[in-house]
DNA sequence: ATCTTATTTCCATGAAAATCGAAACAGAGA
DNA sequence: TCTCTGTTTCGATTTTCATGGAAATAAGAT
């Protein structure tokens, strides 16, 4: 995971419509939904979910497979968990992550 | 943690500019770095930095100290913290994140 | 072959972002 | 006060994004 990568990726996941996509494939579960039940959920022209869901697809964030006519969905989870290790490794790289105020600033 | 903050923190992290920027307070420890010195390891135009700078502190992610004329610039780690638990949370919400089978390796 | 449903591509449009140079501003020191 | 350094705002330009209607495509079903 390189950092353009993880930008492409973070970019894709920071538009509201694309996270609400995002979630909503997440909280179908396994058996993900169809364009077509996405549509009806979030209730944007198709032609707009067709390219959110592209970036998402491009991304590695969202994988498809046909069903006859319909396009199944489901969120890729393995890309996600890199990301968020990616962030994670980021975030403790050098200095310690843990600290342990609140909100307060680290640093004495 | 709601979803349209969740995005405009994504968002903000999604450019590889300012990725690159956090990536680098991130390096700098505790200690933080001024915007000069953010701009000569990034190499690019004061105002354009200043305008990302901008944007990662709107979002919490970066806080800033005035020190006479310098501004230190620091990567705010609770933010963080709390923008990975939101995927973590999203990610695993319904599903079984540690799907055994299927594609991803997941967790032993 | 024709029809039907599901999805994508094409095209256009308004809005927002990224970029940078120049000018303004902030704060300490001579 | 004047000046110097560090940072931001202003103004302008080019690029990219979000959106959706209309037309095209995909893959059965009749």
């Amino acid at each position: 995971m390189n950092l353009e990568q993880a930008a492409r990726q973070l970019e894709s996941l920071g538009n509201p419509t694309r996270l609400r996509i995002y979630r909503t494939l997440v909280r179908a579960g396994h058996f993900g939904l169809p364009v077509g039940g996405l549509q009806e959920r979030i209730g944007i022209a198709a032609s707009t979910l067709s390219h959110h869901l592209k970036r998402l697809v491009d991304t590695g964030l969202v994988t498809q497979e046909r069903h006859a006519t319909t396009l199944i969905c489901r969120a890729h989870y393995p890309t996600m968990n890199a990301l968020i290790g990616y962030l994670a490794d980021e975030c403790c790289a050098d200095a310690g992550c843990a600290e342990p105020a609140a909100q307060a600033p680290a640093v004495p």
